[in-house]
DNA sequence: TGCCAGGCCGGGT
DNA sequence: ACCCGGCATGGC
């Protein structure tokens, strides 16, 4: 429990790793290459890592196809719009009030600290930023990391709901586990690539959809049975 | 038809 | 420090 992750060119020598690397390569086998975030920009994978809390993604692509009709797809124009209007475009997306104060607020601390412009935001270390992010009311852990690794391509692993019921399920974890405790086994046991990381959490959000982490029933043909 | 979806916050113990 | 209700639409 207390022993500490190997690295040898890149690769930690532990039987943590291997177990987490074994589950990546049935993912991986089972379900291919899933070419996250489905966004364009990475303004766009912003947005929606906030509008796709606890709501299908399906739901979002209209939202977000909504807001690009109507030209607001950019900071400057979402911080014009007044929040009811911008609650009404997002609608779709549900949870719309809350939603919309969200992204006002993500976009507040936009212009406070980056003067509105993204790219300002590329030169940050990773750590100082995660915790800017999780300053902002409305961004939790799971946003915060979904943006920092799909948006600005930092080695930053998102723990989800997904990933706690997979984990759990083959006991790789125990219940109580946070969600900081999950992130951190992932990242000390696994090489901080972004590559990895990106499909590694992408493949679950896949397991899930499809098969055995959903809340249930539990599928019988799933890719990781036998651990 | 009811349950669920790529969370997070705030108030009450 | 936990626990829990609220937030809301659309798909299966």
């Amino acid at each position: 429990m207390n022993l500490r992750p190997v690295n040898r060119e890149g690769i930690p020598d532990h039987p943590v790793s291997r177990q987490l690397l074994d589950i990546y390569e049935r993912l991986f086998s089972a379900f291919g290459p899933q070419h996250w975030w489905p966004g364009d920009t990475p303004f766009e994978v912003c947005v929606g890592a906030i509008l796709t809390q606890n709501t299908n993604w399906k739901n979002v692509e209209k939202a977000i196809s909504n807001l690009k009709k109507h030209g607001l797809l950019s900071p400057v124009a979402l911080n014009e719009i007044p929040l009811e209007n911008l609650a009404a475009r997002i609608r779709p997306a549900g949870y719309y009030n809350l939603k919309a104060g969200r992204l006002k607020a993500f976009i507040s601390m936009l212009f406070e600290h980056f003067d509105g412009k993204l790219e300002s935001i590329f030169d940050v270390k990773t750590d100082v930023l995660r915790t800017l992010l999780l300053s902002v009311k409305g961004i939790g852990p799971e946003t915060a990391d979904s943006m920092l690794l799909y948006a600005f391509e930092r080695p930053s692993f998102v723990v989800d709901a997904y990933t706690m019921r997979m984990l759990i399920r083959h006991d790789l974890i125990d219940e109580e586990a946070d969600y900081d405790q999950v992130r951190d086994m992932f990242m000390d046991y696994l090489p901080r690539d972004v590559r990895l990381y990106n499909e590694y959490h992408a493949l679950i959000v896949r397991l899930g959809k499809e098969l055995c982490a959903r809340r249930s029933p539990r599928c019988p043909a799933c890719p990781l049975e036998g651990l």
